[in-house]
DNA sequence: GTTGGTGCAAACGCTTTGCACTTGG
DNA sequence: CCAAGTGCAAAGCGTTTGCACCAAC
């Protein structure tokens, strides 16, 4: 089951409806081999001239991240420092975080198990309790390190 | 040293100058206790009738962050997703990762030692070389646990 | 006296919104 | 059939920029 058909399908079981603009994005962004913006998808799929409406593409791009399909991360290739647009990744549901790489933007996705535990010691000595955290780490790919 | 002597006297050494605005701004900062945004740090100056100018405030708030004497986090209290806009805490050079409460907006900063650690490993399982890394924790402090 | 900093106002760019039209189930 | 979804165009809003003026060192 690839990621659109997985999408597709939560779509329909939550009772949205499968839509052909809805299609032509999700399947523009499993092109995608580095975080995108959701007004460069929107000028992928043709802009003022393609078939889908700037409204139609972010209302989906919501959509998607609301229910995790999409993650958001800061770096993208080329910032040095976090950047200040949003970029997005599709993930599978139940994937956590994200190793982004710096120079050609490829994304690598773990599950979180280690820093649940190191979060949980934190919480004690602090006296916090923790409910969400968001970790994003940015370096050099294997093939990136090669080159470099 | 408070926070804003230290700010002033570092950007000193870096040859910029200390001028009016510029500690208007860093006292205003200090006051808060949630994270602020550049746009209400300017409004809260006294915005249009206000003796300083929007470009001057976004301009120091850009310095502040190039130079880590200002945290950017992406939570803040009342939103319960992760907030579009930005928003900035006031930080010791060196401090690096923040738990904010999601209630009260109060901060914790704490210093990422363990993480490092864990990161590492990481690093050698994904063939990855972690340069930077972002770690934000939403949560509940202490006060507004009691208080639910 | 320099030149870094400031203020203003306009421009910018991403994102959201109102509303009439279309289409999927 | 009819509510959910779409497209268009305009508005919104935080942020950046160009340029003349000012003030810190």
């Amino acid at each position: 089951m690839t990621w659109v058909e997985s999408v597709l399908t939560h779509l329909s079981n939550q009772g949205h409806r499968v839509t052909e603009p809805r299609r032509a994005i999700l399947e523009r962004i499993v092109r995608y081999t580095q975080p995108f913006g959701a007004e460069q998808l929107y000028q992928d799929l043709g802009g003022e001239s393609g078939p889908i409406g700037r409204a139609t593409v972010y209302r989906t791009v919501d959509l998607l991240l609301a229910d995790h399909w999409l993650a958001r991360v800061h770096w993208s290739p080329g910032k040095e420092t976090t950047s200040d647009d949003h970029a997005y990744v599709p993930v599978e549901q139940g994937h956590q975080h994200q190793l982004v790489c710096r120079t050609c933007g490829s994304v690598a996705t773990f599950e979180g198990c280690e820093i649940d535990a190191l979060l949980g010691g934190l919480a004690r000595r602090l006296n916090f309790r923790v409910d969400e955290h968001w970790l994003e780490i940015s370096g050099l790919c294997q093939a990136c390190q090669r080159q470099a």
